[in-house]
DNA sequence: ATGAAAGCGCTAACAG
DNA sequence: CTGTTAGCGCTTTCAT
């Protein structure tokens, strides 16, 4: 079914039908009627690849996210998806895998597909990669940090530094100083910035650092867990245990009771993320609240931002969102349960 | 870039320069090399919808699913794009949010970009909704049961009237008699058999159903919460709760925890999935494990051979899939921990 | 082995 | 207000 049998049958030129598709306003009622009316009757709708031929747009976006099975990143997408959906978007997911070679592939695919703008959550890429894509007219936005150096590109992050810091901090204050910390070996640069804040908290006390305690893992369950067996085994164990996500406290606390070691009593342990999980754990874990679900919706909204205007006035622009420290059983604070900043 | 300056610059005609992407064979090796050298040079990648137009092929499938932030969908989710990323193609994942309206609209997006083939995970949509995809000439496959009735629509799935039986059976044999039901409100049709399998096992026993041991709930974590504080509020608490879903578990075990109930020491727990998550939970969870990532395995397989062999002999195929019981302690057994069938 | 040209389905400028 | 027609970029006969 095409433009051609729609135009016969109603009587008209192609010309006009394509009229009451793409300004129906141009064309006379009753014209307009009848033809409408032959369209339903036909069940004609258009060729997507021939309208994108002349358009060269897709009303697609791509978003592109280290690991599908994580949920931390799939509160990002929902936010994303929540946006473009409702702005009669699609979204093409793909999931990196943590692999740059993935990551890149997935890139040349939506390149050549033509998405009109692409969202990259704590990606791999290096800044020639990015350049890339924006030297051909594809915004981009980030969502976290990226590996390479970018300049100019749009991004929403939280302080993952300044969060981490207030964490530790918060562990000391507790009254600990045997503080290990379990980072993920992704997002690089990220966890890099944590593992700043731990230091910067730990130095601020005098509290002299050991290379033991600090353990990188890949940022699974899994990887917690074995990270987690890692610092048990350690002569002196650590009193308490900072993790750059939820899912690397969930293994890892796995791993401590496997061994008989009770949280928060022998160890405490303070995550990131706050996932819905973290809190059904036992003990509910004390976190750090990373607000997921809306640096999706934000950063959506600044990529359709861009595509809309063309992206006219946006230049280099850095939203910073809060992120608060949750307190919940984990640290083993007796008193203070709730929220601080 | 598009081809006619590639062929410009390369001193031949256009249909040589797309002979060399298409037929590279029948091209002379020298004049072969010289454009392979050029559209290094400049770049080039053909145009998307230009190709499209002529080979009406997109090398993407859908893939519906009914909540993107369920971890058991998302592990099909997996198993989907593993196959389909090692096939070259690409995934369009969209997120139903168990709303028909909006599954429709992605459906329907989806055919207008004709992707290759569709994959629909325990979806909303009637028969008829489905007919129209296929009428089209769109192949689709079924994970999990639909809601309408589908005939000669390939499905992968797993028995789950058997599945909860067994597992209903289990703890009737542990010694439990006052047995209740949490399940979802969505997927309608796979929860039906659950409840049926429940009924089943109950009845064979003699034990007499109450009306008030059924509690149907959002399948979420919240949901679960909910139902189980309903459960936990009844004069006569159940003594063992099986669940529709891990997620429902996870939140009704918060609730028993909340109101100083012990599990499984009070009220015992089985669940259904065996996610990721469900043995890092207190107590770990005994439930049904369902063969997730395999079954988006299995069912894109099935999508690729009807897309290959363009639906020659496959008719009516129906897989279905294997699932064990898994006892670890919500169920309160004593001795047995481990797995049966 | 290569080129010329038709055509995939649609949009938009130009004429009327 | 509507029709004619020239592309959009590519593939593929049909000649040569």
């Amino acid at each position: 079914m095409n433009i051609k049998e729609v135009a016969k049958k109603a009587g008209v030129s192609v010309a006009t039908v394509s009229r009451v598709l793409n300004h129906p306003e141009s064309v006379a009622p009753d014209t307009k009627q009848r033809i409408l009316d032959v369209i339903q009757e036909l069940e004609y709708t258009p060729n997507w690849f021939a309208r994108g031929l002349n358009f060269n747009k897709t009303d697609t976006i791509g978003l592109l996210i280290p690991n599908i099975l994580n949920p931390s990143y799939m509160e990002i997408a929902k936010g994303v998806e929540d946006v473009s959906h409702q702005k009669n978007y699609n979204t093409l997911l793909c999931n990196g895998e943590n692999a740059i070679e993935k990551e890149r592939k997935y890139v040349d695919i939506l390149v050549k597909r033509r998405v009109d703008g692409i969202v990259l959550v704590s990606s791999l890429l290096e800044s020639d990669d990015i350049e890339n894509i924006t030297k051909q007219g594809i915004p981009v936005v980030l969502i976290g940090e990226n590996r390479g150096d970018i300049k100019g590109i749009p991004i929403v992050r939280i302080d993952c530094e300044g969060a981490s810091y207030k964490a530790v901090r918060h562990l000391i204050d507790i009254g600990y100083k045997d503080i290990a910390i379990i980072y993920g070996s992704t997002p690089e640069k990220e966890n890099k910035r944590k593992v700043d804040g731990y230091r910067q908290a730990l130095a601020e006390e005098g509290i002299t650092e050991r290379e033991e305690y600090l353990q990188e893992a890949p940022n699974t369950i899994e990887g917690g867990y074995i990270a987690g067996k890692r610092l048990n085994d350690l002569k002196h164990r650590p009193r308490a245990i900072f993790t750059s996500s939820d899912i690397l406290a969930f293994g890892a606390i796995d791993a401590m009771k496997d061994h008989g070691v009770k949280v928060p009593e022998e160890v405490a342990f303070v995550g990131f993320d706050n996932i819905r999980m973290s809190n059904l754990i036992e003990p509910k874990l004390t976190t750090v609240e990373k607000p997921m679900h809306k640096m999706g919706v934000v950063g959506a909204r600044l990529l359709f931002d861009i595509i809309d205007t063309k992206g006219e006035d946006i230049t280099n622009r850095e939203i910073l969102l809060q992120s608060k420290l949750k307190i919940r059983k984990s640290c083993g604070h007796k008193e203070r349960i709730g929220e601080i900043f």
